[in-house]
Formats: structure tokens, sequence, C-alpha cells
DNA sequence: TTAAGCTTTCTTTTT
DNA sequence: GAAAGCTTAA
């Protein structure tokens, strides 16, 4: 009815970008090339974030609509600097191209269509705790003979659901290949796969490899939708592509198919696939010439990152990888120290180390946010987190226990979710079993009661239903007195609507509040979260957009994990402490590997899988790649057991296998002072040492130790 | 039926 | 060395 009158997006006067002089002759030619499939492989550090956003730049500045541009990255973080660089440099808004994760694009488009796919638009989207709970529902729907031997955790049915997607492989063998205990179940399990997919369909909701498998059935099963797709996505880009699943390359293979497609660029490091235990396919980037005809191959193999001395020892290690693609990666920088191997006593030790190197690096003028120490898994981070306190040491840590998947942020969420989508069970169930009184068996009773198939039911219609005397029925002595006040509350939220922050604010008043102090010993710090999380969510006009926000977008932390509320203004930038795949495409100027220990690292857990030592040497590449200037390299050689005792460890085998003349080994010596001092001098000096790594630096033992060797 | 208390099971990495 | 899961008492 209204007349339509487009507002065209032009680069302004000023805009014009020096393609020539910003980038390298092998960026230019990636980001000037035409159309076609491209497979750009892109060594560790070298510019690939910029040549891509250069290339959207370009692209841009041919005329290209951004609408027509799908920029799909690892991280929506990484999507929103890639855009926002692109808006700087083109003086286009960049909110009109399409940019985020597999996920999160998928989401965008799945909610446009669900109803094409038996949802509706405000599905909800389940998280893997979401998932337990509900496979752990649909475990105790079906009999399984209790007297016989154990059945498969929710865990443990999540991963093989989820890599039968991810991987394509058929259950059963994905059962025989990792966890053949559970053999005699497969029936089962196969069982127990339809109902958890009937029963999200019910609840109108979507785990995270539905938002994949979803899209994909969405572009195979309509081909009107797919052709819109293919003519208005007229350049795709692909960013790491390493990580990519058999699902994401069928889905952008498919997007990039139309007529005018196959403007299809990925770009990737094969030496830095490091996610094959999630589903990754490995094969997606060393086969995408074959399965992509008319591929041509670009390689960026300038490395403006790393001193030549960091490069050539991480390029040392993954030379023992077999399967890569031949590159030859050349250093751009000027000298720097060699890598630092250094051998420490018990982990305690090593993490003193890191804390006083940490405070020389600091007064050579080195920023604390410029300097990260890495680990393998969450458990190596306790040691040198201590210490970092004990030091009084700033830091930050990345990654652990999301911000989202805290219980209490879970419980007040899950209010608005049930509010979203009425059909969402699990949530439902969940704010049902925060009501005293209440578990599992009437959690179940007022779910049927309440449950509802309706498509166009609304929050009110449910809300409404739980104040009727047959819900109320259904509620012991014990549950009643409080229930009115919940049902009231409900209502309330209801009534908010549109606002998420009153909504938020009215739960923790009503109820929540109340409950955390009964239920945590921590409350005091968990309803501040609970604050946080209503100021947070001021910023969003809508609880659908929150949810979106917390579930797909969301980069955000507990808060209690950082040491001094690093956050505050006058507070210097902490020091980062991350997983190493957490820290993929980062990079600081000085890096502490930690805990580099045979047993740990690599994971032995992963040296099961076929391939598994090579996806872990790649790791250990990856977590060497993101040092600029100073790389350290160390392991305790005693570790606390399991259980109890200490144990001697092996140095890794990554570093077993390094060239002796690529590194330096700091031989650590603990000052002698009676004292408790403050942070001295401790760490010596690098001296040289002929030190083996194959060969315990201190000790020439290699039993278990039944004395403590405690301080000399 | 709930909820507390006790036991058991793991810990690789994450959108 | 914690969280989930099971048992048992109320």
């Amino acid at each position: 009815m209204a007349r339509r009158f487009v507002l065209p997006q032009r680069p302004h006067a000023g805009g014009e970008i020096d393609f020539d002089s910003d980038l390298n002759e092998q960026q230019l030619a990636v980001v000037t090339c035409g159309g076609g499939p491209k497979l750009v492989i892109a060594g560790a550090g070298s510019g690939k974030t910029r040549t891509l956003t250069y290339r959207v730049a370009y692209l841009l500045g041919q005329g290209v609509p951004p609408a027509s541009i799908l920029l799909v990255t690892f991280t929506n973080k990484a999507a929103r600097e890639m855009l926002g660089r692109v808006g700087q440099l083109t003086q286009l808004e960049p909110y009109r191209m399409w940019g985020g994760t597999f996920h999160s694009v998928g989401a965008r488009l799945l909610r446009r269509h669900a109803e094409l796919l038996g949802y509706n638009d405000r599905f909800s989207i389940l998280d893997e705790g979401d998932q337990r709970d509900l496979l752990r529902l649909c475990t105790t729907d079906i009999d399984v003979p209790v007297e016989q031997k154990r059945f498969p955790s929710p865990r443990v049915l999540a991963s093989l659901f989820s890599l039968q997607v991810n991987t394509r492989q058929p259950l059963t063998d994905l059962i025989a290949e990792r966890y053949g205990r559970f053999l005699e179940w497969s029936d089962a399990i196969g069982e127990i796969a339809q109902l958890y997919g009937a029963r999200k369909r019910a609840a109108n909701a979507m785990d995270y490899d539905d938002l994949l498998q979803r899209w994909l059935d969405l572009l195979r099963q309509h081909d009107d939708v797919r052709r819109r797709y293919q003519e208005q996505f007229t350049h795709i880009l692909v960013d790491e592509y390493q990580d990519t699943n058999i699902v994401q390359a069928e889905i952008v293979e498919a997007l990039a198919g139309g007529e005018q497609g196959g403007n299809l660029m990925v770009v990737g490091d094969d030496s830095q696939s490091i996610y094959a235990f999630r589903g990754a396919n490995y094969d997606n980037i060393l086969r995408f010439p074959e399965r992509n005809a008319g591929t041509v191959v670009f390689k960026l193999e300038a490395n403006y990152r790393s001193t030549p001395q960091i490069m050539a020892i991480t390029n040392a290690s993954i030379r023992n990888n077999q399967q890569q693609y031949e590159k030859t990666l050349k250093a751009r920088r000027s000298d720097g120290m060699l890598p630092a191997l250094v051998p420490c006593s018990y982990p305690q030790q090593e993490a003193a180390f890191v804390a006083e190197r940490i405070l020389q690096l600091r007064d050579e003028g080195v920023d604390l946010a410029d300097i990260a120490v890495l680990y393998r898994g969450h458990a190596h981070r306790l040691s040198v987190e201590t210490t970092l306190l004990r030091y009084d040491i700033p830091y930050e840590v990345r990654g652990g226990l999301r911000f989202f998947e805290q219980a209490h942020i879970k419980d007040v969420v899950a209010h608005l979710r049930v509010l979203e989508n009425p059909r969402d069970e699990v949530a439902f169930r969940r704010v049902l079993l925060l009501q005293p009184g209440i578990g599992n068996v009437t959690a179940e009773r007022v779910w049927q009661a309440v449950r509802t198939g309706d498509d166009d039911a609304d929050a009110k219609d449910l809300v409404d239903k739980l104040g009727t005397p047959h819900v109320l029925s259904l509620l012991s002595a014990k549950a009643r007195p409080a229930w009115s006040s919940f049902v009231t509350t409900m209502a309330e939220v209801v009534a908010a609507e549109a606002d998420p922050e009153t909504a938020i604010r009215g739960l923790l008043e009503a109820c929540y509040e109340d409950y955390a102090v009964a239920k945590f010993d921590n409350s005091e710090s968990r309803i501040e979260d609970l604050q946080q999380l209503a100021v947070f969510a001021a910023q969003y006009d809508s609880v659908h957009a929150l949810l979106e926000e917390l579930l797909l977008l969301g980069e955000l932390y507990g808060q209690n994990a950082s040491g001094r509320g690093a956050a505050d203004d006058d507070e210097e930038a902490p020091v980062v402490l991350s997983t190493i795949h957490q820290a993929k495409g980062l990079e600081w100027h000085t890096v502490f590997i930690v805990h580099l220990l045979e047993g740990f690292f690599p994971s032995p857990r992963a040296l099961d899988e076929a391939d598994g030592e090579e996806e872990e040497r790649r790791i250990f590449y990856v977590a060497m790649t993101r040092a600029r200037d100073e790389l350290y390299l160390s392991y305790p050689i005693i570790r606390p057991g399991g259980y109890g005792g200490a144990v001697v460890q092996q140095p890794s085998r990554f570093l077993q296998e390094l060239p002796e003349e690529l590194y330096e080994t700091w031989q650590l010596e603990e000052e002698e002072v009676l004292t408790p001092s403050a942070a001295g001098d401790s760490v010596t000096a690098p001296q040289d040492t002929d030190f083996d790594p194959n060969v315990d630096p201190v000790w020439d033992d290699d039993e278990k130790l039944g004395e403590p060797w405690a301080d000399d």
C-alpha cells in the first residue's frame, strides 16, 4: 500500500581505500579476484582477517549490495569486528550485511521460514544443559530394565546424537566407535533419539545441531526458498573453514549453487583445524577443490605476527603432521628471543614462574592485557589462577562456564523462555521445579494439564491455566501457599511483555531472590549477577532479542571469573587465562603455554581417535602461533595425581620432538630465603644448560612418589 | 512426593 | 576435587 522508496547505500567521498599499499601481493590477489569458488589457505598470522575485511570492502566498492554478502565466521564477535572494520573502510553502514556464525545466521533464517518446517517463529533454542534435561526425561520415559547394566547418561546421549547429525555416521557405528560398552543398548538409544526428536518438535525447540540441519533441510526441501537466497547471497565468505562440518559445508554449497552462484570463498588453515571432536571435518578444506569444480586456490604465506624464532619452532612442530597442504610461511619480522622451555618441579613452581615473569614483563613495559597464559584443559588453570591472585596480578579467565550456563541465570531466563514460547517443556519444568513443594512428579502432572500443541497459544493462555482449580488440585498441600504468588508473578511478567529488564527485576523481587538465598551459599554474588543481567537486558527492547543474544551471540562470561573486578575503569587491563581453543584467532605479545605434560597434552582421550595425535599437535600449533614476541613452554615434572599420590610425568611428546637449537632451556632455581619474601628476583636469568627433555631435569626418577618433594 | 544426604562418576576442547 | 545421580528418611 505504502509507496516504496529505496535509499541506496553509496560510498561517501573519502571512502577511498588504497588496496595496493594496504595489502601484499598475495592478499591483493585474493581481495580483487573474480567469481567462482575460491579456497584461501591462510597460514597463522598471515593477515587473514585483514584480507577478508578488504575483500568485503572491495566487493562493496564494486557495487555489490551489502545485503548480498554473507560473511560466516567462527564467533559472532569476529563477525561484528570484521563488519565494523568494513564499515570504517567503506563508510557504509555494515548492518545491512549478513554476518555471524553458522548457528546465528541459521537461527535468523529459520525464524523467517519456521512454518515451512513445522515450527513457529518463536521456537526456543536449547543449549547443552536443556538438551540434557530433555534427554533425561526421554530416558525415564522408555522403560529400560533397571536391574541390568548402566544406561548411558544424558551427556553421552547428547554427544552421540550431536555427532550423528554432524558427521552423518549411523548411530550404531558411533556407539561402537566411541562407547563400545553401550553397544547392547543400541536399540534403546535409537528409540530415545526418536523420542528426543519428537519432543523437541512438540516443544517448538531446536538444539544447536538443529539450527544447522534444519537450515539445510530448508534449502533442500524448498526450492523457492533456496533460490531466493541463492539470488540474494551472490557472495558468500566463510572464515575458519577448517573447523566446519559436513552439514555446514553442504549449507554453503547449496547457497552458492545458484545460477550466478559459485561465488563462494572459504578461508582457513588446515594446520589450525582443532574441532574434529565435535564433528568438524578436515576433509572440507582438504577436498574443497574436488567438491567445487573450478576452484582457484590462494595461499597467504607471509607472517606478520611472530618473530622468526617463534615461527621456526611452530613450523618445526607442525612438520610432524602428515596430512596438510604444502605451504611455507615466511617471516616478515625481525629477530627476537628464542622461545623458552621451562621445566618446573611442580605446578605451584610453574605458576610462580609465570607470575614472576609477568611482573618482569610489566616492568619492561608490556601491557598485562598483551600477555596470555594458555592451557589444554580448564583443570590446568587452577594453579596459575591462585598464584596470580596471590601476586595480585589482575587476570581474566576466558571460557569455562558461560554466563548463561550458570544455574541461577538459567533459572531466571527460563521464565522468559516460557513467555516467548509456551510450548517449551524444558523451560517450563525448570520454572516449576523452583517452586517449593513441587518435584518431578507434580511438575509432570502440571505440565500434562497445561501443555498445548496449539501453534498460536501465547503465554497469557498458559498463565491463565495455571490459576485454574484443576491445576490447583494437582498440588500437594505444601505447594499451595506459594503457588498463587507464583501465578501472580508470572502474570505480571506477561504484562511486562516487551520489556525484559522489568520482567527480570520483577522476577527477582517477587520470588527468585528468596529462592537464591535459600538454595545457594553464595547467593549474594548470584543475585548480583542477576542484577547485572537486568542491566544487560535493558539494551534489548524485546525478550526475544535478549534470548537470542544470550543463547547464540553471547560472548558473555561470568563476572566472578575475573581476578580483581577487572572491568573497573582505573584497573589495569588484565592478563588473559584461556584454553587454547578459546584463544583461536587471537594474539599476544607474550604467550605462556603451561602444563605441557605427557598424559595431559596430547589428551589421552584424543589419542584414542583416528588422527587424534595430529589434531592435538595442531592444537599445540595454534597455541604457539598466538605469540608475537615471546613464547614460554613450561611443564611441572610432578603433578598431583588423580587420587592423592603425586606422579612424575614426562614432558609432552610435542616438546620432545622439537629440535634443541630452536629453543632455550630456562633452569629455575629457588632463591633461598628464610622469610616469605615479597616477589623478588627468584626467577633466574636464562642459562645455558644441556637439558634434554627426555630426561627429568631435576630428578632421575620415574616412579610414583611416595614422599612429597616439599620445599627443600 | 520431596528433599536432603550420600555415593558415584568423571573431566577435552565449544557454537 | 566437583557436580550429577541415587538412596533413604521424613
